[in-house]
DNA sequence: CTGGATGCCTGGGAGC
DNA sequence: TGCTCCCAGGCATCCA
């Protein structure tokens, strides 16, 4: 389930693809990759043509980008299954959807089971941003008071369902969101506006959950690894995602475990009022 | 317009 | 052991 920390961390482990050259581009299953300039026809798709050179990383919420010096960009979005993987870890898996052999001999590969995921190709990063990124709001890593407290008077929705919105804040999903409502003491189930001291509070949790699970190297519950075939550590840290029915960290209660928005959310009822 | 429900997809776990 | 069923969830799309 990979979520900002997820690709994050994912981003980080590729750094050393910056400045390699592409030697060669495999797409080796269509319908995974889409045109920005033309979504409809799939042989407009580009995505990192051979002799173009690496020269950025850029991350968006759970959107991952790959800039090329022609300008060209490669967007990965990896679903609930994707994984980009480098070198011994991308050899001989199944569900390999592209690779790209880059000319310090290393191999880059995309794979993604259950093909929530996808690549996009565009002309510019210019590009990516103004169409492909145009709805979602600003990374979950930098989310402000001001941004929760709007969008909490402007809707009567659950508090939780506006934080996996991803045109609130770019990068929040299911886990994250029950973890930084857990950290703020609001409950999931919440629908009336929140105060400014719990919009203040709310902004914090989210940026400090982010950040100490990109610490730990993201959350791997089955399917996360890093370009290295790396897992992380941040779900021995959750303190309510998957726990529900066990005790609250904090006061010992039993967690509830309920359904919001179609998601599984746990939450402790005596931390998280109503 | 808004928000809830559905479908996409596969692998893994539970239950029989 | 082997079968079926159900669930995980990001997000587009449909419907009330």
């Amino acid at each position: 389930m990979p979520e900002l920390p997820e690709v994050e961390c994912l981003r980080r482990s590729l750094t050393r693809i910056v400045e390699r050259r592409v030697v060669c581009q495999e797409l080796l299953r269509r319908d995974v990759a889409a045109s920005i300039e033309d979504p409809r026809t799939q042989e407009a798709w580009t995505g990192l043509a051979p002799g173009d050179r690496i020269v950025a990383l850029h991350r968006h919420g759970k959107r991952l980008a790959i800039e090329g010096e022609s300008g060209r960009t490669l967007v990965i979005h990896l679903g609930m299954s994707g994984q980009v993987l480098l070198d011994a870890a991308s050899a001989q898996r199944t569900h390999t959807h592209a690779r790209w052999t880059l000319d310090d001999g290393s191999t880059l590969s995309f794979r993604d089971p259950r093909r929530f995921g996808g690549l996009w190709s565009g002309r510019s990063m210019a590009i990516v941003r103004d169409v492909l990124w145009k709805d979602l709001g600003s990374d979950a890593l930098a989310v402000t008071e001001l941004t929760l407290l709007d969008a909490s008077r402007a809707s009567r929705r659950s508090i939780k369902s506006i934080l996996l919105d991803q045109r609130v804040a770019a990068g929040i999903g299911n886990i994250y969101a029950d973890e930084a409502l857990f950290d703020a003491g609001i409950r999931p189930t919440r629908r009336r506006p929140l105060s400014s001291a719990q919009a203040h509070r709310l902004a914090e949790s989210i940026r400090v959950t982010l950040s100490a699970a990109i610490e730990r190297g993201g959350s791997t519950l089955r399917d996360y690894v890093d370009a290295s075939g790396s897992s992380g550590s941040a779900q021995h840290a959750h303190r309510v995602y998957g726990r529900g029915g066990e005790l609250c960290v904090t006061c010992g209660k039993t967690l509830r475990q309920i359904s919001v928005s179609q998601r599984t959310t746990v939450y402790c009822p005596h931390c998280q009022r109503a």
